[in-house]
RNA sequence: GGGUGCGUAGCUCAGCGGUAGAGCAUUGCCUUCACACGGCAAGGGUCACAGGUUCAAUCCCUGUCGCACCCA
């Protein structure tokens, strides 16, 4: 049947017969009719095998006859201007008068409906213009392939090359009222000027016909990712050679969602590397799409949907704000949602009472302060730290991880600062050693204003505050103000082995304590046995702070043998002695040495037998072997030093 | 069907060859002179499963299963 033809009833038009692969045999005949002007897949269809693509609708959908040639029937011509819906009426009754109508049945298909308007689309056939994106995509993806432009997280390259390799040409008209009208003027006859403005393509015009013309511009517009694509540049001023031009482009790093990577990054790529000869950003930092807390994608049917502005409303900018960034590992999608929020408030309302504390104790800003003169040790420790957490999260931000930016800062301001340095200043905010006191506040201060510096980016209305309140600088500076670099701190390792001691020292102390249930109320006496000079010395310099955090009720060094009921702790090569007559339970404590014991021999028979396969020690590396020595060695001195605190109490 | 990512403590996630971690939640104690939106401590994991590589695997490789997303 192929080459032959059929007659359209109605039109009596003759429609060639053909084959292609598109029609499915299955499907009731198994032929089917196309209509390339009206159908995409038609459309196809008629260019494989050169149908004429006859209109018979107008821009408002009604039937047309323009394109239908000569003399229509009588029926066809009553059909002229009608609604489509009308008209297909009027075709079915025509048919059935005609007796030509088999039968009507229900049938599903994918004909798409205007978002807003909820009517069936119908496609329609106009001259549009096209980007020939294949030639504007190559420089732009050798800008990746060369590093030029690194997506962070690196797998959304491959989700760039996969659409940048198979590009289609970008059609660029777009039937909307407003816009920018393409730049494309038509003569009488049709012939196309395009240029940069009217005038130019009546210069155009006027050379092409020998005389003036009347042009009419495109009615069209410029798809919207056009003009956008246009964006990096276009607003710092090109096409002139703007100081702002100079200065923003290229800028650092682009942020947005993985969907936009063909909308928007690629096509700032394209036209970027075609009018500035280089790329608009150096990355492109892809972050996830937000979810609540129970990592549900948000929806209005699912009704999970988190407002920011109520979460505002209700904890405050800063508290949102830091959950955001907490939340934002790469490659995951951020939660975000009410407990969330809760907990970063309460982070911030921490902040704003370690402030009120540094307040309470005259610790202000001291002008000309040299981190690198302190004297104490406990000073150098948390500058020390300080100097680590700036490190820590510069690098952070450095690699674009802002949750473990966020998660640095939680860390040294809750755990270092608040929990540790200021725990342990307190008895120094009252001493009367000259000096000791002074440097403290001092430190302070100092370290204070790191922290605000640190996390104003994370919470930048309570940073701010009290930056202004404590007068680090001039009021609204802490935005401008440089970004904390780390001071080099005399003697720092002395310092960071002394303080870890003593923070091991006391969290050993609560741990059996607690463990032994005795109550904070209930202080005990501590006692070194075995104590080298130097822990001895260090146990009574520090004296006031282990009687404050350990509950001791005094520190001393102890010789001979223990009162009894007293709990024994191993810390390094001390036994450190707490007389707990009455208070604890001997055979609990007995339990628990020996539980000690026990997990210190296990570690001493685990290693004992790495130590004994010659193949780990003729293999592995010269440090890896002596760290397991030095761990062998210290589980057997703990081993006999429990040991003999259990001979003790037995 | 093709592709990408992910399965680690109750939850959310770090770690990614050499002693399994955090926050939250849970439990116990504490209204101790910044903070109960707090402090102290504890419990809780054959790091999805099965093979392989390696002196050594949560980590590297292969396969299986499960989940999510993208494309057709």
């Amino acid at each position: 049947m192929v080459g032959k033809f059929v007659i359209l009833p109605l039109t009596g038009r003759r429609i060639p017969i053909i084959a292609d692969e598109y029609s499915d045999p299955a499907k009731g005949s198994g032929a089917v009719k196309i209509t390339p002007a009206h159908d995409f897949n038609d459309f196809a269809v008629g260019q494989r095998n050169h149908l004429p693509m006859i209109s018979v609708l107008d821009r408002a959908a009604r039937i047309s006859l323009a394109e239908l040639g000569d003399a229509p029937s009588a029926f066809v011509q009553s059909l002229a201007g009608l609604d489509r819906f009308e008209a297909r009426a009027l075709i079915i009754s025509e048919l059935e008068r005609l007796d030509l109508l088999e039968k009507i049945e229900p049938h599903r298909h994918l004909v798409p409906h205007g978002e807003r308007s909820g009517v069936p689309i119908e496609p329609f056939l106009t001259v549009q213009w096209y980007c020939n994106a294949e030639i504007l995509a190559g420089p732009a993806v050798a800008a990746v392939e060369s590093g030029r432009v690194a997506f962070v997280p690196k797998q959304w390259e491959n989700n760039f090359y996969a659409w940048m390799r198979d590009i289609q040409p970008w059609c660029i008209s777009r039937q909307l009222w407003w816009g920018h009208r393409i730049p494309a003027w038509y003569g009488p006859d049709g012939a196309v000027f395009v240029d940069h403005d009217e005038a130019g393509a009546a210069a155009q015009a006027r050379a092409h016909y020998g005389h003036e013309a009347v042009l009419t511009q495109d009615e069209d517009v410029l798809d919207t990712w056009f003009s956008s694509a246009l964006w990096p540049f276009s607003t710092l001023g090109w096409p002139d050679k703007t100081a702002e031009l100079a200065r923003y482009y290229p800028t650092d790093v682009l942020i947005t969602g993985f969907d936009i990577i063909f909308f928007w990054v690629a096509r700032m790529m394209m036209m970027g590397l075609h009018f500035m000869g280089d790329v608009p950003f150096r990355q492109v930092y892809i972050n996830g799409l937000v979810r609540d807390e129970r990592n549900q994608k948000m929806s209005k049917s699912k009704g999970n949907v988190v407002d920011p502005l109520d979460l505002i409303e209700k904890y405050g900018t800063d508290a949102v704000r830091f959950t955001a960034a907490i939340q934002s590992g790469s490659g995951r999608s951020p939660k975000m949602g009410p407990n969330l929020v809760e907990n970063s408030r309460s982070f911030v309302t921490k902040l704003w009472n370690a402030a009120r504390f540094a307040e309470m104790n005259n610790a202000l800003p001291v002008p000309g302060f040299l981190p690198q003169s302190v004297q104490l040790s406990l000073s150098r420790w948390i500058l020390n730290t300080a100097n680590q957490a700036i490190r820590d999260a510069g690098a952070a931000l450095d690699a674009l991880r802002f949750n473990d930016y966020a998660d640095i800062c939680y860390r040294f301001a809750w755990g270092d600062f608040c929990d540790w340095f200021l725990e342990l200043s307190k008895p120094g905010f009252a001493s009367n050693v000259p000096g000791e006191a002074d440097e403290l506040r001092a430190v302070t201060a100092h370290v204070l204003g790191i922290l605000l510096r640190l996390m104003h980016p994370l919470m930048p209305y309570v940073t701010e505050k009290l930056w202004d309140h404590f007068g680090f600088g001039a009021p609204c500076s802490l935005i401008k103000a440089a970004w904390p670099e780390p001071v080099m701190i005399p003697n720092a390792a002395q310092a960071e082995v002394e303080i870890s001691w003593l923070i091991r020292l006391i969290s050993e102390i609560r741990t059996v304590r607690s463990e032994m249930n005795v109550p904070p109320s209930q202080r005990a006496p501590l006692m070194l046995r075995d104590a080298s000079s130097l822990t001895i010395e260090r146990a009574m310099r520090w004296s006031e702070v282990i009687g404050r955090m350990a509950r001791a009720s005094s520190v001393e060094p102890m010789h001979g043998d223990i009162p009894h009921g007293a709990a024994q702790i191993i810390l390094d090569e001390t036994t450190i002695v707490l007389p707990l007559a009455n208070l604890i339970d001997l055979d609990a404590e007995r339990k628990r040495l020996a539980r000690e014991r026990g997990k210190a021999a296990e570690e001493a028979e685990k290693l004992t037998r790495k130590l004994a396969n010659e193949e780990f020690v003729a293999r592995a590396p010269e440090d890896i072997i002596t760290e397991n020595r030095d761990r062998l060695i210290a589980a057997e001195a703990d081993m006999a030093r429990l040991d003999a605190a259990l001979r003790r109490i037995a």
